[in-house]
RNA sequence: GGCGAAUUAGCUCAGUGGUUAGAGCAGCGGAAUCAUAAUCCGUUGGUCCGGGGUUCAAAUCCCUGAUUCGCCA
């Protein structure tokens, strides 16, 4: 086995002026499940990221909510952890650029740059509202387009007829933030001389660079863009890079530049630098530990040669990621990223997002519904390769992959042979089947190449191998037939052989899908009382007499319903006969929207005012409630179902009257393990009445009654009840 | 405007000069009933965006057009 690798591995650090939308959470989801699968092997790894807290656009929008920076900035980064925890994203620390590491690292930089000859100074000319008293970011600055006439436009272009400007090109130019005409103003500047021939020979090799692996440290077309930026490539017209404007003027969010008094770093210089501040607080605070467990300072941490640095980013920032970031490292002295790897946009439905109606798919929305944030771990890992490629979120292939992949597939494995191992064998595993020793080998011989595409990012042809994998297990259990051999007392030996290497084939598929699926992956610790924490761990041979534990289920299918709820689409009103007219499948007629990649901290965005989309999505509408038939049932019988794990059978009286008959309803209710039968009879308690009916193996069931608990019954479940007085029929409203 | 990327089955995607273009899912037909309906076997389905060219041979290389998406000025 290779030596074990020391890594330090990034997000894009968000910028702090709204929640997490898809596009985050999928960078997160890459980026764990990268991590995750690096400490499977053994490395260590340290995983940081921070709120990007400074810029024009958070000091405007802080204004514009009456709040101090620091307290708007606060407020956004106390609503980060619940996508962290529901996601199950494990950083193991989360910082701020706007802290006193960030501002220490930020101006040593600086200082070790300007020391070195790579700051430079210019007196350039702005906008500037005089009004508000301060220069103009572009984004803030409207006016008619010079070339059609179009009004309300920015500064950069005309949404009108396409031209292009600059900002002081604007006929009748007004300030967005106060109305005022904008005046031009000078003030001295400073930049960081990209330009340097030293700059560009560094950035030439760096980009065509290997890290510590031998492997590329940039993906094909990440060094083609840089090269194209560094005019490498003949005929480019030897453009060159241009000098970076690293300073404005106050009044500015962020931190003072050392030797002045009024003059700030530009948000992307900080930015990136705050990498480094949190994984400082994080190495302060005591908490990182090298391999042997030994506590190490950043400073020895970061001047170890043998670590590595690596960034995962959306294809947005790749110019920051590529050219700034490394030179700035680089000539103040510091080590420069291992790899940054980059991935494109989420869409939804194949579409892009319109900007005027927000995101289209709510992470938190997500997590409110009770929806498994491990589907969307899933789905999201099948999607992504190592390219820089924009991945589609397909509301109907969302379901349809998830249901069949890991509800189909992986978990019925375990599913369909755990319950003879308890029943025939007190849960004791018994020997390995001579027959399946070559699926047994070749299952554990895949990890080599598992492996390599979970380390090549290639996490889309992981699952598609793993999946194979999965097939072949179902292949062989179908094969042997344990249902049978269950019935002659010839095949007990067999059928506990069959079982058990079957069982030794899902522990492998969870170890090879426990980066992706973490909590799936500790039950099954749980369920087939092993380690799964190690990614050799395939190759242990589980012992004859090795006691489990009981089966329980591990995942649920994904329901249309529920994705349908996501996407904000109504469901068909189900009173009345359903008209037999063929219509869209409301998941593929899904609005449609893109989210843009994680943004680390681009500036140019105004300050949009973005709760809106938020606040929409939070609620439903009077109308959307009464679609909901709520009536109160009385439960009339109730009786244990045979063969049924949690259902109890209940027959309900609603009200309803049939051919001058009552007309009884039977539903199955989940509730066996918190209510015996007999203490249901008599009560009463709401039931949804037009809930679309649905078989069951044991009948059809009509209707749900309802019924409080936490998620995964923790603590119980406790049926609803009206007041006395109440009658069956009666409507909940 | 210049440069680049993408376009393959109903859906999501493999496939960078070599049999008759593949997979998963969906669909269809069977089988099975261990499994919280989950499985297995078989099978339908393609103008590889359009057009032209190079080649014994093109989804693949070249030219050109369309659409989409980027980067740059």
């Amino acid at each position: 086995m290779s030596r074990t690798r020391t890594l330090f591995v990034t997000t894009a650090l968000p910028y702090a002026n709204g929640p997490f939308h898809i596009g985050h959470i999928m960078e997160y989801i890459q980026a764990d499940i990268w991590v995750r699968f690096q400490r499977m092997r053994g490395n260590t790894v340290h995983f940081v990221c921070a709120d990007d807290a400074h810029g024009a656009a958070i000091m405007i929008a802080a204004e514009a909510a009456k709040k101090s920076p620091q307290d708007f900035v606060a407020e956004i980064a106390a609503g980060r952890a619940p996508y962290f925890r529901g996601f199950h994203i494990a950083f193991d620390n989360w910082h701020s650029t706007d802290s006193p590491e960030n501002v220490a690292l930020s101006q040593d930089i600086y200082m070790k740059l300007k020391a070195a000859g790579f700051i430079a100074t210019k007196t350039i000319e702005q906008f500037y509202d005089p009004v508000k008293g301060m220069f103009l970011p572009d984004r803030y600055i409207k006016g008619a387009c010079p070339k059609c006439g179009a009004k309300d436009q920015y500064g950069d272009s005309c949404e009108a007829c396409g031209a292009v400007y600059a900002p002081t090109d604007l006929k009748n130019p007004y300030s967005t933030l106060t109305g005022a005409t904008p005046v031009l103003r000078t003030s001295e500047h400073f930049f960081f001389r990209l330009s340097d021939a030293r700059c560009i020979k560094f950035l030439q090799e760096w980009t065509r660079g290997r890290n510590g692996q031998g492997q590329p440290r940039l993906q094909p077309e990440v060094l083609n863009k840089a090269r194209e930026w560094l005019a490498e490539d003949e005929g480019a017209g030897g453009k060159g890079l241009a000098d970076w404007d690293i300073s404005r003027d106050a009044p500015y969010l962020g931190i003072p530049i050392p030797g002045t008094t009024d003059k700030y770093f530009y948000v992307w210089l900080d930015a990136p630098v705050g990498y480094l501040a949190s994984l400082k607080n994080y190495f302060d605070s005591g908490k990182a530990k090298t391999a042997s467990g030994a506590p190490q300072t950043f400073a020895e941490f970061l001047a170890d040669p043998n670590t590595e640095q690596i960034h995962f980013i959306g294809k947005d920032i790749i110019y920051f990621h590529t050219l700034f970031w490394p030179a700035m490292l680089h000539f103040a002295g510091y080590k420069v990223p291992d790899n940054i790897n980059v991935h494109g946009f989420i869409n939804v439905s194949g579409e892009k997002m319109s900007k005027s109606r927000g995101t289209g798919i709510s992470p938190l929305k997500y997590l409110e519904l009770g929806m498994n944030p491990e589907w969307l771990r899933y789905y999201i890992a099948a999607k992504l390769n190592a390219n820089v490629e924009d991945i589609d979120l397909n509301p109907d292939d969302f379901i349809a992959r998830v249901n069949s992949d890991l509800i189909g597939k992986y978990v019925n494995i375990a599913s369909r042979c755990a319950s003879f191992i308890t029943k025939r064998y007190d849960g004791k595993l018994g020997d390995h089947d001579p027959a399946a020793a070559k699926l047994e080998h070749d299952s554990a011989f895949a990890h080599d190449e598992i492996g390599r595409l979970y380390e090549e990012r290639e996490f889309g042809k992981a699952i598609r191998r793993i999946m194979e994998l999965a097939d072949a297990a179902n292949q062989y259990v179908d094969a042997c037939k344990p249902w049978e051999l269950a019935k002659d007392p010839a095949g007990e030996t067999r059928l506990h052989c069959v079982c058990t290497s079957a069982l030794t084939l899902f522990r492998d598929l969870t170890i090879y899908l426990a980066p992706i699926l973490p909590h799936v992956a500790e039950r099954v610790e749980n369920f087939l009382n092993v380690s799964l924490a190690h990614w050799n761990d395939v190759s242990i041979n589980l012992a004859a007499g090795h006691q489990i534990a009981n089966y329980q289920h591990l995942m649920t299918r994904i329901e249309t319903r529920q994705v349908d709820a996501l996407l904000g689409i109504e469901s068909e009103p189900s009173a009345g006969p359903k008209a037999a007219v063929a219509t869209p499948s409301p998941a593929s007629a899904a609005k449609a929207a893109a989210i843009p990649a994680p943004n680390a901290s681009s500036p140019s965005p105004a300050a949009q005012v973005k709760s809106d989309a938020s606040v929409t999505d939070r609620y439903i509408s009077i109308d959307d409630f009464a679609r909901i038939d709520l009536r109160v049932a009385k439960i009339v019988n109730a009786e244990q179902v045979d063969g049924a794990a949690k259902l109890v059978k209940l027959t309900l009286d609603v009200g309803e009257i049939e051919n001058g008959q009552p007309r009884l309803r039977t539903v199955f209710a989940g509730i066996k393990a918190h209510y015996k039968p007999e203490d249901l009879i008599g009560r009463m308690t709401p039931m949804v009445a037009n809930l679309a009916p649905r078989k069951t193996k044991f009948g059809l069931s009509e209707g749900m009654v309802l019924a409080a608990s936490f998620p995964d019954d923790q603590g119980g479940v406790f049926l609803l009840q009206p007041d006395s007085g109440a009658q069956p029929g009666m409507k909940v409203k």
